[in-house]
DNA sequence: TAGGTGTATATTGTCGACAATTTCCCGCCA
DNA sequence: TGGCGGGAAATTGTCGACAATATACACCTA
């Protein structure tokens, strides 16, 4: 359907650096939620004209990364308890099915692949003892060749392109690292074996449970912080 | 979350009207599918510069009606039998999450507006019988309401932004109109009975027996236009 | 003083032209 | 004749300036 998945396509135009800088920028709260964005003021800041940047709001609207309002300008997105649930109710079902469809159309290469990265990211892991940013980057890495393994590319970009940067944004705003880690690991091998034995059914189930486990993990950090 | 919805919202700038124009264009294939965009010639064809109407494509790449290669130009989607399993696929899902999700969130209200739309359809297509035009305005608009019924902003932004445009395109261009008119009805019909009933189990299998016949539907026509 | 109105300012949307890249075509060579 | 550069044309990406719209502020009125 498509080549090489824009996800990790390398950036090629101006509007494609400056789209990253910007991601990276509101994901990591450089350019704070919920304010207003100013078009001169982010053209003067990376130093391009104001076409480009554009270009680039567009992309960032449809990530939901920010919110674009017709002669009125742009915001970043505000975060909130309802909007969390709201994306984690989607990835739960849409996870869930990719986790399904690779059970289908994963290669046993893709699989060991997989079980190599697992193996990887658990000892250099217990390394770092609580380096969150492994943790994360990991979590991610797993999360995304199952995706990719759906060999649906529907699926693949809603997951990789539109909801991956707000779930980061999530995750590292409020955050969302707890001591989940070596509970993670465990859940993910379970995964990666369902799929192995080509239990698409139980696969899905998993995954569904894990990003439910993760999400409650996150509401009861949101409630005891608004206690 | 956000109040009036992109996809009901009228066009107020000219790159809004121009998207409009195109995406009908497409979807009825009047601009051909898999035929190379030109920037200039469409400009020319629409009359405005080329900054409205780049962002108009950067919006059809979003949902799925054209795809974009850096420094190389567009090209109206291509067809095809994988895709249009791979779309159905996802549709399954997510109108299946959206009914559960509807089941749970819909007012009395809105559930008693959908029931009224469902015989006024109903009464309306007995007369036009055969009209395929009023069947799938009036399908459409039920799958919308159940869909908006979800109140999952992101839910709704994917199937009512990004992939309902390239459903109606492959349901124009392959001519899926098919017999199932008052067998579409029913199902319809039971499904706003389970929401009301707030069954949103059942709600969501129904949707996605309905969805998957309307997919088997479509690949009998294939088949046999293949053969 | 509160509210509305009108102007001034700032921001977004659009335009036409230039720069960079790709594509196409022609000639050259094995 | 077939494949490989090289250059010309066309197309996309980027720029700076102008037009249209929205916001902010001061002023006037009740």
């Amino acid at each position: 359907m498509h080549q090489a998945h824009p996800a990790l396509r390398q950036p090629v135009t101006a509007a494609d650096r400056v789209l990253q800088e910007i991601q990276r920028a509101i994901v990591e709260g450089d350019i704070a939620a919920g304010s207003k964005i100013s078009e001169p003021e982010l053209a003067r800041r990376f130093d391009l004209s104001r076409a480009p940047l554009r270009e680039a709001l567009a992309r960032l609207e449809r990530c939901h990364l920010i919110e674009r309002i017709p002669n009125a300008g742009a915001r970043v997105v505000t975060l909130s308890t309802a909007g969390l649930l709201a994306l984690y109710q989607l990835r739960e079902n849409l996870e869930g099915l990719a986790c399904k469809l690779a059970a289908e159309h994963m290669t046993e290469a893709e699989i060991t692949e997989v079980r190599q990265l697992l193996d990887q990211h658990l000892s250099s892991q217990r390394v770092r003892e609580g380096e969150s940013y492994y943790q994360e980057a990991g979590d991610l890495d797993f999360h995304y060749r199952v995706i990719l393994g759906s060999k649906n590319s529907y699926l693949i970009n809603i997951l990789c392109d539109e909801l991956y940067y707000l779930v980061r944004m999530y995750r590292v705003q409020l955050g969302m690292n707890g001591p989940r880690v070596s509970r993670a690991f465990d859940e993910h091998k379970a995964i990666i074996n369902a799929i192995a034995n080509r239990d698409g059914e139980l696969a899905d189930l998993l995954m569904r449970r894990h990003i439910a486990a993760s999400r409650r993990n996150i509401e009861l950090q949101l409630q005891q912080m608004g206690s």
